[in-house]
DNA sequence: CGACGAAGGCTAACGACCGTAGCCTTGTCG
DNA sequence: CGACAAGGCTACGGTCGTTAGCCTTCGTCG
């Protein structure tokens, strides 16, 4: 290498999802992730294309480290519990990085997404609890709604949104046991194995 | 009055609104806005606060806008099909003012909520068909995860987040399928308001 | 009927930030 | 030992948000 350098992409992302988590994301400026790092500002130019570019690297790390999270959660061979518990590390690793979460599901052209391969590998547990529950053939729409249900629920308590009182954490309990039995149950493709795992 | 208004605050906030969906929330600047209502962009703060206030207002609005197409969907009696209508319903708001949907469930501290009032009276709709599928005694945790499901439905769709194939529009149809099914089924609370479906 | 004052608009200007241009430094390798 | 390429830096231009301070307009009240 022709010159010493002073810090590498993989600091910055991890310098910018610090400065996102600590500033939100109108605080993710160039300056505020150089000075982290230890350069100034335009040297960032020689490792990201802007700050767009910058901002999509940063929600890629996340996904990945939600797809490690949820990769961590334990099979149980309870396709009812899993799903809980898969739920439940979705809900604590986006209070745990609540300005990062807010990145991963932001409109906008596909080819800025995050690694669609990183968002396959964060998807595959959920996948399997679907299938164990709704049958292979039910997977996909099975995956989609208890993840849609999951996120839509995590950005409203993020946003403050649940207001007219109740308890929260019932809700989401009761979220978890419904949608089991709706994707378990009624006319349930393969019912099957159904509940307790197929294979 | 003093001096002759040359817009009004009620012009600002549409003029922001069409701003948005033209140029996203990015290109929602005080100079757009104030270039399309007539006037230099500093005269915008003698109707608002500063930009923040001025994207809360407009939020406010397009929750307003929410509220009344919500609203306008006819109760048919029958509780499934008028959770289906709902959520077909708020699936066609978003995609017809896209950015100004994205505004609505933004994390922020809960005085910046758009009003609380506006918010309840989005959700009046909802919380009557939760009651009717689920019992009132469950109407709240039952009206929240399908909010849930179909903010997090739209927004993932929004976002080009469903990217592994499949028929999204199906996707969508099985999760108000189920959704009602789980709701209205298993230990359902109370049979009460019932669902007028026989299977 | 004329002066006053308040509301509303405007220009000027500051500071933050993104992004580009061009230069300097520092290893590496022929 | 000297070229060169990568990486960092300073200087700068452009866009925005926001504030300060001035001017215009008119309803009001002496």
């Amino acid at each position: 290498m022709p010159a010493p350098e002073r810090t590498s992409l993989e600091a910055v992302v991890t310098a910018g999802r610090a400065v996102l988590e600590a500033d939100g994301v109108a605080g993710l400026t160039m300056q505020a992730v150089a000075a982290r790092v230890g350069v100034r500002a335009p040297s960032l130019y020689k490792r990201v294309a802007d700050r767009d570019h910058l901002v999509r690297l940063v929600a890629a790390a996340t996904v990945e480290a939600l797809g490690e999270r949820l990769a961590a959660v334990p099979d149980s061979g309870d396709a009812v519990r899993d799903l809980a518990a898969l739920a439940g590390a979705l809900r604590a690793f986006a209070r745990s990085a609540p300005a990062g979460y807010g990145l991963i599901f932001v409109p906008g052209p596909a080819a800025a997404r995050p690694d669609r391969e990183a968002l396959a590998r964060a998807s595959a547990p959920v996948l399997r609890v679907a299938a164990a529950l709704a049958g292979p053939a039910d997977a996909l729409p099975a995956a989609r709604t208890v993840t849609a249900w999951a996120h839509g629920f995590i950005t409203m308590e993020l946003a403050g949104a649940f207001a007219l009182g109740g308890d929260v954490d019932e809700a989401f309990a009761f979220g978890v046991r419904r949608l089991a039995a709706a994707l378990a149950g009624p006319d349930a493709g393969a019912g099957a194995g159904g509940v307790s795992r197929p294979r």
